[in-house]
DNA sequence: TGAAATGTTGGGGCG
DNA sequence: ACGCCCCAACATTTC
């Protein structure tokens, strides 16, 4: 008679390789039950959103498969996660739970909500790292607190940093003699059907671990070199795309960080592009220790002069920018190829956001939780943090008087207007010296490129001058900051 | 990981 | 030859 079996509990770390938890269950000895459970109330206000959950079906999908191929089985349970982990326990007998900590608001409490549930029973909770390179907890300022500028939090995480080695994949993975009852992944609905938007997605992406580790190979093989120019043209494809990968956990960032080094020693990079790529990982790292030690970031500003920020409340433009309706050509293909995709290019992400906050004064919530709904990569740390940080509202935010002039910025990142032809396509036929600005094209000009402003193509829905000027004098006059 | 306004400089056209 | 103006090109400051 073989051992109790031990649960491995998979939350977004929905990978084999190098994952801490799993290699610790599977040293144990013991036949592994491993468990996804769905929990839709679990992050409250933050419930997955529809981009969220496409991948997470595929994402579960390919784990599941993954995972047969060693000889196990991927158990789908839906329901409160502690309950579900208690009859779980119950079901299979199991001596312990091994699981990867989380760190938002959310998952913090349920840990502590398990650590009650459990403390009485027989069963041993088993928490580990690895969804991060270094825990919240190791980076303090020498005052004792978390920090809340880039540079030093970025400083003192290289200072002393050691990256373990990478663990292996499981060779197999042992299920109990009997068997466990799971769901259906198909019974959960994670996938849209009326209307499924989703085939943009599907022709974009390859969710899963596998495709998350060829993502990083070809990254790392090719448009690593010339990252630190490169990953600004979203002309071009110059970034790593490896952050839907990263939020499911498909591939741990320790695995980025090294595949990076890797290649800066095999293939002698200019340290240059190796470090901001680096720089990019560590600013996710970052974001998560703020969520980590500021709880209410994704609902509050973190600088208390923005509460009586006047924010202007207006269906029409928000409606006209998450259409990607704007008129403001870079922020329309911007939002377009984020509903197309899930996905949008960090520069324009800036663009936007810096659009919405500025040009139109709308509320950062707004964009944040249009971001959530609709990126693959919708990550609770990373977005609020990123918006806080595009607002000025948020740690080591850019300062107020920083508004984008989206036609100077697709000029400078989309110089031959590749990008904007792509997903605005009524204005592919411009010259690219006009693409960014139709309203100021010549009329000679738009009627060879069929453009009928207000008709194929929108007037832009604010004039850049005035909305610049609006902006600066409202963040001009914020009191000072108080925190 | 801005943009715009303002200041400075230096070359060239021109009276 | 000289001074003057114009205006890129670049630098600095201001928002």
């Amino acid at each position: 008679m073989s051992a109790n079996p031990v649960i491995v509990w998979f939350r977004n770390d929905l990978r084999l390789h190098d994952h801490p938890a799993l290699t610790a269950a599977v040293k144990s000895g013991t036949p592994l039950v491993l468990v996804y459970i769905l929990d839709d109330d679990a992050a409250g206000h933050w419930k997955l959103g529809g981009a969220s959950r496409w991948w997470l079906a595929n994402s579960l999908d390919a784990l599941a498969k993954d995972i047969e191929h060693r000889g196990g089985r991927l158990l789908l349970r839906r329901g409160e996660t502690s309950n579900q982990l208690q009859r779980l326990a119950e079901e299979t007998h199991a001596s312990a739970i091994y699981f990867t900590r989380g760190y938002e608001p959310s998952a913090v409490a349920l840990e502590s909500r398990l650590h009650s549930a459990f403390a009485k029973t027989q069963v041993a909770l088993k928490r580990y790292g690895g969804r991060l390179i270094r825990e919240p907890e190791e980076l303090r300022t020498a005052a004792g607190k978390p920090f809340q500028v880039y540079s030093p939090f970025w400083r003192a995480f290289t200072s002393d940093l050691l990256v373990a080695k990478e663990l292996s994949a499981p060779r197999r993975l042992v299920p109990p003699a009997e068997a466990v009852a799971s769901e259906k992944l198909t019974d959960w609905n994670l996938l849209p059907s009326k209307p499924d938007w989703s085939s943009g997605l599907a022709d974009t992406w390859v969710p899963g671990e596998e495709g998350a580790r060829s993502r990083l190979k070809t990254f790392a093989a090719g448009a690593l070199a010339t990252y630190a120019q490169s990953r600004d043209r979203p002309d071009q494809c110059g970034t790593s795309r490896l952050s839907p990968h990263l939020a499911f956990g498909e591939i741990s960032p320790a695995a980025c960080w090294r595949a990076a080094v890797h290649a800066q020693h095999e293939k002698e990079l200019g340290e240059k592009s190796v470090e901001t790529f680096m720089r990019e990982l560590v600013w996710r790292e970052f974001s998560y220790s703020l969520l980590f030690h500021l709880p209410e970031m994704p609902e509050k500003a973190l600088r208390t002069e923005f509460s009586a920020f006047p924010w202007r409340n207006s269906a029409a433009d928000l409606k006209a920018w998450r259409r990607g309706e704007t008129g403001y050509p870079i922020v329309d293909a911007g939002m377009r190829e984020l509903w197309s995709t899930g996905y949008m290019h960090n520069r324009v992400r800036m663009i936007v956001a810096s659009f919405l906050t500025k040009h139109l004064l709308l509320h950062w919530t707004e964009g944040e939780a249009c971001f959530w709904d609709t990126l693959v990569d919708a990550d609770l740390a990373n977005n609020s943090a990123s918006w806080q940080w595009v607002a000025g509202c948020g740690a080591d935010a850019a300062p107020y008087f920083r508004i984008f002039n989206p036609i100077l910025q697709g000029q400078k990142f989309d110089p031959e207007g590749k990008y904007v032809s792509k997903w605005v396509p009524e204005l592919a036929r411009l010259p690219a010296s006009e693409l960014h600005s139709p309203w100021a094209a010549s009329v000679s000009a738009l009627q060879r490129a069929d453009v009928k402003l207000g008709k194929t193509y929108p007037e832009p829905i604010v004039d850049h001058q005035i909305a610049r000027e609006r902006a600066l004098k409202i963040y001009q006059n914020l009191p000072r900051s108080t925190s």
